[in-house]
DNA sequence: TTGTGTTTTATTGCCTCC
DNA sequence: GGAGGCAATAAAACACAA
């Protein structure tokens, strides 16, 4: 490949920077071979018959080497006549074909070289627009995108929200009513209170049932309410518990044995609810009872059966 | 006026196509 | 192998603020 050095060689030895060179002097390689070829003239060549007229020179001519040394021709623009004629005729067609440049060439009176240049400089141009307004137009839409799926997330957030609100509160109805179902089913089923431990004992042991719901009416009801399975009032005021101990006489240890035996004594005359052992009316959602609450209870097998009192 | 950033013109080297 | 396209780049021309 000729360089622009070599170019230099092959001129007299003489050294031309290519900031000196008119028309974009330096080329080598294929340039060479183009340029060699490219008859070296004026860009400012509008429409002007004089210009377009102007003799066609090339490097190797010792002539016009003598014309450049003299005068070295500087890089010029297009005149805006030139551009806009050429801006129209790209819009019209992007592509050159070889009738097209000469055409192009003659009518501008610039080299058809040069409009080559000028066509490839100008898809380069519509190239990197082009990009650009792709760019746009994608971050535009991505932006919109974003926007919308933002949104939708706040919406969804929003409405897991509610859910979960809904969620709790009708869990904590249907704790109730799955708590009143149950006591009033035991209510149904147990004549007495000792029938009832012995049905909850039995149930346990197969479900480990952490938790039994009675209910009783105000401290002065008897076993009379107890009976009266219709009464709503019973559901809120008493509860006991079935505890899951591995170790149950760890439970017992608490116990005030004379109470213990009090219990049991009331319970074994089905009397429970007639004693002072009334239970707390615990909270739904928390089922714990407050600390100044003693715990009664005994074990059965494997787990320990008692309640709260105070 | 001058320094600096941008635009335009042109070259270079590589590639594809015929 | 020549013609022409393209990406990268050089360099001149131009715009503009300080």
């Amino acid at each position: 490949m000729t360089s622009t050095n070599d170019i230099k060689d092959m001129v007299h030895g003489v050294i031309i920077r290519p900031r000196d060179m008119a028309c974009g002097g330096y080329g080598g390689g294929d340039a060479l071979n183009r340029t060699q070829k490219l008859k070296i003239c004026s860009n400012d060549q509008p429409l002007d018959p004089m210009f377009a007229s102007a003799p066609s020179k090339t490097f190797l001519e010792d002539e016009f080497l003598d014309e450049y040394f003299d005068q070295p021709e500087k890089k010029r623009r297009l005149s805006a006549d030139q551009v806009q004629f050429l801006e129209k005729s790209f819009e019209a067609e992007n592509r050159l074909e070889p009738e097209r440049r000469i055409q192009l060439a003659k009518e501008l009176g610039l080299q058809p070289r040069q409009i080559a240049i000028w066509f490839q400089n100008r898809r380069a141009r519509w190239k990197t627009r082009q990009l650009e307004t792709d760019y746009e137009t994608l971050h535009a839409s991505y932006n919109r995108l974003k926007t919308d799926y933002d949104n939708l997330l706040k919406e969804s957030e929003k409405l897991k929200a509610e859910v979960l609100c809904l969620k709790n509160n009708g869990l904590a109805r249907d704790t109730e009513t799955t708590n009143l179902q149950s006591c009033e089913a035991k209510e149904l089923s147990l004549a007495t209170p000792k029938e009832v431990i012995a049905d909850i004992i039995s149930e346990d042991e197969e479900h480990k049932m952490s938790e039994l719901v009675f209910k009783n009416e105000e401290q002065s009801s008897t076993k009379s309410d107890l009976t009266n399975v219709d009464s709503p009032r019973l559901t809120n005021r008493v509860h006991s518990f079935v505890l899951e101990s591995s170790d149950s006489s760890h439970v017992f240890e608490e116990l005030d044995k004379s109470d213990l035996s009090q219990i049991g004594e009331d319970v074994s005359n089905g009397e429970l609810l007639q004693t002072d052992y009334i239970f707390p009316n615990l909270d739904d959602a928390h089922c714990h009872p407050p600390a100044s609450y003693v715990y009664y209870g005994f074990p059965v097998e494997d787990h320990a059966f008692g309640f709260w009192s105070y």
